[in-house]
DNA sequence: GCTAAACGGCACGTGCCGTGCCGTTCGTGG
DNA sequence: CCACGAACGGCACGGCACGTGCCGTTTAGC
């Protein structure tokens, strides 16, 4: 059984204090979290099930997180360890390759992937964790696509004209949707077919 | 000649026996299903509370449906009055400006807005009601648009190496993307710039 | 070391699940 | 037209997880 949860970094205004009981429990609870929701899902899951396993009591889930899908988002983003910063070669499309390249390794496989899924489902049922999910880590990772696109344009490597928001939209979106959709494994060939569409047309493929 | 219910008659060339009390009651949960989901939203919905506003007993929901999720996806495509049929004038890129316009304006929109959302997300958590949204919908609809795409293609209007299947993600994706993640109301202009953007490339936008 | 907060354990009421039973309605085949 | 049986509404049940309250204990901070 692999226990390899090792990094965690709560975002919280929590006390900082390494070793403090709260910061032991916080984690304690997380990793359970993770570790449960790997074995049974995150349908399946329940707080009664993290406090037993984690053995805590469930104020003490209550007292930190207002509810499962929040307890599920922190625990879940617990896990980022800023891999998906972006690169800068001076060659943008070679950066977002690599840097998207990353990210499906990251989220759209075991371990994190399942869960990752579940987590947008979440969001798509409860307006609060869709929201502290866009503001946490959507909107983060999205602007620093952006920001390295611009740096591109800026640099005369894209036209002046180029849409970054639409170029954004038109990068991530067909992952997500074959990802979440469709719900097929993403590919290293098939982020390189969806980049290459967007910065050489779809007129004609080799 | 058995006049035994099956849901997923709706639109469908099933010539039932109206008025046959199966069918009745199939309706009548049905359209109980949407009501209460519009009103409360369905991660509040329960069975139960169906079946005490549809004046029926829990069996005969159970019955015909194995979840809440089967039976709000049910519920859900009755609705489908197959306004989501391609045109064919000709000239594909307005077909499908009108079919995706269409479609965003049922789908995005209050009253079925919220609750695709909602299906959408127990689809995530539940592969059961992801795999039939998938063969009862996703992929027919893709369907359409991919046989739309190759006559297209057929005519000449888009190159021989057009890829279609990564033309439909393209076209696809960035709608999810922005309905479901970014959480932001399609319009009929971002569409027109997604399909802009594919089809004359993302080089520069007047 | 003292105090107050945080804690684990336990119990409770609530809501909904999914199923079983009972007596009734209703459509179908004879 | 009737008799039969499937489908039905109503009710009750055990089960589970929720979210909260209480109680006695641990622990961090002064």
């Amino acid at each position: 059984m692999s226990t390899r949860h090792v990094p965690f970094r709560y975002g919280g205004g929590m006390t900082d204090k390494r070793g403090s009981r709260a910061t032991d429990r916080t984690e304690a609870i997380m990793r359970t979290t993770l570790e449960l929701g790997e074995e049974i899902g995150y349908a399946k899951l329940s707080i009664e099930a993290v406090a037993a396993r984690a053995g805590v009591g469930k104020h003490t889930i209550y007292r930190r997180w207002s509810s499962k899908g929040a307890l599920f988002l922190d625990s879940l983003l617990s896990l980022n360890k800023s891999d998906l910063d972006y690169p800068d070669t001076g060659d943008v499309i070679a950066d977002l390759r690599r840097q998207i390249h990353a990210a499906i390794d990251l989220l759209d496989r075991p371990p994190v992937g399942p869960l990752y899924r579940a987590l947008i489902g979440e969001a798509l049922l409860t307006p609060q964790i869709a929201a502290a999910l866009n503001d946490h880590f959507i909107t983060p990772q999205a602007e620093k696509t952006l920001a390295r696109l611009k740096a591109a344009r800026d640099q005369g490597q894209l036209s002046p004209g180029f849409d970054l928001d639409l170029a954004m939209d038109l990068l991530s979106g067909p992952l997500y949707f074959r990802a979440l959709i469709i719900q097929e494994p993403l590919t290293h060939e098939y982020v390189d077919r969806v980049i290459e569409a967007l910065f050489t047309g779809m007129g004609s493929r080799p």
